[in-house]
DNA sequence: GGCCTGACTTTAG
DNA sequence: GCTAAAGCCAGGC
């Protein structure tokens, strides 16, 4: 996997701050490839950077939790994602205030 | 080595 | 606002 697409998804990924998540989309987008999110998604489940990649703070397009293929599922990553900060709307984010945007600083 | 599936998104009707 | 179809990458069988 030295495609830079996966690459990039791993960096950006790695880059969100505590407290913040970022969507699928958006990752799929930054990496340049509008519409790829479902690979974007895939490379969070393999996860070769497991303790590098937070893939516990990407949520869906809505807010929505997804996936989470390590240990405790959705539950563990509301959990961390509600310690770390991120504001939840019910069982979703709230992107409104948690979404985190690349050049937000 | 080919087909199917999966942590999805986007555009159009 | 919801449903339908298309697009993307790699792993598993």
């Amino acid at each position: 996997m030295d495609t830079s697409f996966a690459q990039k998804v791993y960096e950006i990924t790695r880059q969100i701050p505590k407290g913040m998540v970022a969507t699928y989309g958006q990752i799929a987008r930054l990496a340049g490839k509008t519409g790829a999110a479902r690979a974007v998604g895939h490379y969070m489940k393999i996860n070769p950077y497991a303790p590098n990649v937070p893939c516990h703070r990407v949520v869906g397009s809505n807010g929505s939790l997804t996936g989470y293929s390590m240990k405790g599922g959705l539950i563990s990553k509301k959990k961390l994602l509600k310690e770390e900060g991120v504001i939840f709307d019910k069982d979703k984010v709230n992107l409104s205030k948690s979404q985190w945007k690349e050049g937000v600083l």
